[in-house]
DNA sequence: TTTATAGGTCAATGTATTTGACCTATAAAT
DNA sequence: ATTTATAGGTCAAATACATTGACCTATAAA
């Protein structure tokens, strides 16, 4: 009886992250199918922002894909000079990328539209529950 | 500053989101591998042992996906013997799915290490944790 | 008898991913 | 100086997956 009513909050709590998550992407994902852009494209677009200088390896690391995955969706990023390419100085061999002036614009708009959806979500929520919450995710992620 | 500072804040909820997500679908990620399954079977697997007797209908509109993109992995689950389709008593035309005793088995497999998963989090983080959790992605998910 | 609904399927196309190989340039090691 | 390792780029083939749009049956409702 309790185990399977610990068992009924739990699955609801699978069913929050299937929903949540996927509400959470469906802003931007609508902003990306206008260009010809997936999913990959923003997380290439978000991580290269967030770390400008990033390496190709590290770009690797943290999206856990395949250099052939990452390939073509870098390639087109670099084509539309959403991001840039160059050389570190410090080894000739590490490429070091970053959001040109329109990467930057679009990145804004997609990772925007995220920002201001949870920034909504922790308003309702209050002040404490997004502690909790952050405190929470941060146990599933390092995992 | 003030504004800079919640962006970097929001930002990092972002990443636990990202990085969240991907720990945990990874379990069940690799048991599915294992019989050439992916993530939709085993959305199908859940939703249909969530609520048996499921309609093909009801199914497209909790997933959110084309009928096309479900007859495949829906056919494969089928003809695997793992999810069942008889007639509806009262409307003829409706399937009710259910799942078969080995799709329960691999479902409870699948689930389990997310159900597992969870309870370790919120055994962590404490049950005021995992309330404030579960408001907080009911916000997120209604959206 | 007509129309609407639930479901199934196909063919064509496009897109993405995987495997596995092979290449250059540069750096580090011996 | 020569070998070996690393960062990165690319290709071809195979596979997988999704999309579009059409068309079909069976059943139910009007």
């Amino acid at each position: 009886m309790v185990d399977s009513k610990r068992e009924k909050s739990l699955r609801e709590s699978i069913e929050l992250l299937f929903f949540s998550y996927r509400a959470f992407t469906r802003g931007p994902d609508l902003i990306l199918e206008k260009r010809g852009l997936n999913r990959m494209h923003h997380r290439i677009l978000y991580f290269v922002g967030r770390e400008p200088g990033l390496s190709v390896n590290d770009l690797l690391s943290v999206l856990d894909i395949s250099k052939q995955a990452l390939h073509n969706p870098l390639r087109q990023l670099v084509g539309m000079k959403l991001v840039s390419s160059g050389k570190s100085a410090h080894d000739g061999r590490v490429k070091e990328l970053r959001l040109t002036a329109s990467g930057k614009k679009l990145e804004a708009r997609l990772t925007g539209t995220q920002l201001l959806q949870l920034a909504e979500v922790f308003e309702q929520a209050g002040p404490e529950a997004e502690r909790a919450w952050r405190k929470t995710m941060q146990f599933l992620a390092n995992d």
